[in-house]
DNA sequence: TCTTATACCGGTATTTGTATCACGGTCGCG
DNA sequence: CGCGACCGTGATACAAATACCGGTATAAGA
C-alpha cells in the first residue's frame, strides 16, 4: 500500500506492516462514497457490470477491504461512472497543506 | 481485481484464480508508463516521494507485481503528476466496442 | 582502484485481496 | 406462511502485494 513511513516499526523480520487505524478508516470513507454512488442499483448488478464477485465489492464498500486493487477500484469506477482522481482526491491524507475539514 | 469471470474454472475450492497472462501483460504495460512518468528521477526518489517503498515501485514498473493497490497507484500518480482516469484508460480492457487502438 | 549511487534479482516473511461456501436476517409478494 | 431477492457475517482457501535482506552489475567520481 503507500505504507513506508508507516510508523517508523523497526522489527527486522516484520515485513507487510499491518495497516494503521487511519488506512482503515480510509477504507471505510472509501466504501462509504461508492455505495454512495451505487444508489438504488444493487450490489450484484454493479458487481457483475464491473466484473468483481459481489462479496468483494461487499467488503470494498464495508471498509473489510481497506486498500483494494487499482484495476478492481478502476472496474468499478468505470461501472459507477466515477473518476479515480476525484475519489483518490476524497480520500486524500491530511498532509502537508489541506487544512483538515473539520 | 477484475477477475470474476476470469476463465471458467470451476473447481470447488479453487479460490482467488491466479492472474492470467494478459493481466500480466497489462501490468508490464501499466508499470511501463510509470517508468516512463518518472523519467530522469531516482526509484528512491519517487518512491519516497510516494511514501513507498523502491522495492515495491521497481515491481510495479517492471510489471512483477501486476494488480498494484488503488491508494498505492494514487500516491504514485500524485507524486508523478498523472491522472488515474488517464492510466486506467491507457490499460483498458479491450472489451467491446472499444476499436483496438491500432 | 576504491567508493558511491543506481537498478536488478532471488529469497523470505507477513499481511492483505479476492473468491467460494454456508448461514442468518430482513423485506416484499404470492 | 413459504418463497425469493438482497444484504450481512463468518469461515476457508489461495494468490498476490508490500517490505526487508543480501548479492550482483553497471557507471560515474575522487
Amino acid at each position: 500500500m503507500d505504507a513506508g513511513r508507516r510508523g517508523g516499526r523497526r522489527l527486522v523480520g516484520m515485513v507487510r506492516t499491518p495497516l494503521t487505524p487511519w488506512e482503515r478508516e480510509r477504507g471505510e470513507r472509501f466504501g462509504a462514497l461508492l455505495r454512495e454512488a451505487r444508489g438504488e442499483r444493487s450490489m450484484v448488478e454493479v458487481a457483475a457490470a464491473a466484473g468483481v464477485s459481489a462479496e468483494t465489492l461487499r467488503k470494498i464498500e464495508t471498509g473489510r477491504a481497506p486498500t483494494p486493487s487499482f484495476f478492481t477500484i478502476a472496474a468499478l469506477a468505470f461501472a459507477l461512472d466515477l473518476s479515480m482522481d476525484e475519489l483518490a482526491a476524497a480520500c486524500a491524507p491530511p498532509e502537508s497543506g489541506e487544512a483538515l475539514s473539520a
